[in-house]
RNA sequence: GGUACCAUAGCUCAGUAGGUAGAGCAAUGGACUGAAAAUCCAUGUGUCCCUGGUUCGAUCCCAGGUGGUACCA
């Protein structure tokens, strides 16, 4: 086998309602595969419908594929990038033990980059007398302390004082503590990218959305709420748990819910795709097969790029 | 059939006291290192329904069409 073929992951990227995961667990059928998902919201236990788990899927030929990642907290906790990056390596360590292949599949960039390009990420403790200095300041105040640290580029880190110190935390603590490293296994990754036509993409988006909501996604959400999360973190997941649960406590209609959230998704694959085209622009080489081209055709080809 | 009102961006609509036009939404491109399905930035879009008239000049005024809505019959 040559250098350069001697690959230690695969990766299966591409937007939502791409038919990536089909893909992933047939080709891990072949390969002796297990599936290590790279999507931020099939993390949440009981967020099933609305996050397009298809665990089904993960049956190929009445076998199951192995599968990481996926139902591992509870619906209203917060995970994040670094716990991602941290469970990814410890899963993915567990599957070479076992001598069997990881398959990484997923449409949340920012997860899959975290792990391919070894953010810089180390456990941060909670220091108890940063916290005190920081007391009483207004989220203005912190807000000003935070980028004096880094560029922030979005609201979401300074949403609340608590998000706030947490951050301010953070990045004292990468300050102090530069000479920190951290070890992660060397990867050699086959990236796959799903591509799929503009027009065939949004439509398959608005079927998938009205059979969910004829499963049940509403009275998914509803028993979320029901089970004890507060509406304002389930809104605070994004597309469907957002647009259904404001359906749910009465601030939408079902027609506006429908047509808000149908637009919500199109944009949302819209944003993946920027993400992925910017890592190939920063040296990722992406292997893009069409949705189309069917599921034996395109393993065939992976498989011959794995050989 | 009669009367009134309307016809402008992909959609909903504003506007031009006559000098060829603009908001919101959508769309498209981009950013992203501890909630990322989040959050944020940028950018267009037009036979101003058709035909004629008045005018230096009409999307705007006038006449006639066409289509729509409402009311009356």
């Amino acid at each position: 086998m040559s250098k350069k073929n001697s690959y230690n992951l695969v990766v299966v990227l591409g937007p939502t309602a791409s038919g990536k995961t089909t893909l992933a667990t047939k080709l891990a059928s072949k390969i002796q595969g297990e599936i290590i998902s790279a999507d931020s919201r099939q993390v949440y236990r009981n967020m099933d419908l609305g996050t397009g788990k298809d665990l089904e899927d993960y049956i190929v030929d009445g076998v199951q594929i192995p599968y990481h990642l996926i139902d591992i907290v509870d619906a209203g906790y917060k995970y994040n990038v670094y716990e991602y990056q941290t469970d990814f390596f410890r899963a993915f360590e567990d599957i070479k033990s076992r001598n069997h292949f990881p398959v990484m599949c997923g449409g949340t960039g920012m997860y899959i980059e975290a792990v391919l390009s070894h953010f810089k990420m180390v456990h941060v403790p909670s220091n108890p007398e940063l916290r005190k200095s920081l007391e009483g300041k207004s989220l203005g105040e912190l807000t000003q302390i935070l980028s004096s640290f880094k560029t922030l580029h979005n609201k979401t880190d300074v949403d609340t004082v608590k998000r706030a110190v947490r951050g301010i935390e953070i990045e004292t603590y990468y300050k102090d503590n530069p000479e920190i490293e951290v070890e992660l296994p060397e990867l050699n990754p086959l990236i796959i990218g799903v591509k799929i036509d503009r027009d065939l993409r949004r439509e398959k988006i608005t079927k998938r959305l009205k059979s969910r909501l004829d499963e049940g996604m509403i009275d998914e959400v509803k028993s979320i709420l029901k089970s004890g999360v507060h509406p304002d973190d389930l809104i605070y997941y994004g597309l469907e748990y957002k647009y259904l649960t404001l359906y749910a406590i009465g601030k939408l209609s079902y027609q506006e819910m429908f047509d808000q959230l149908n637009i919500a998704i199109h944009q949302f694959a819209k944003r993946q795709m920027t993400w992925f085209r910017k890592m190939e622009r920063s040296g990722f080489d992406i292997h893009w097969m069409e949705a189309t081209d069917s599921y034996d055709h395109r393993i065939n080809e992976i498989l011959k790029m794995l050989s």
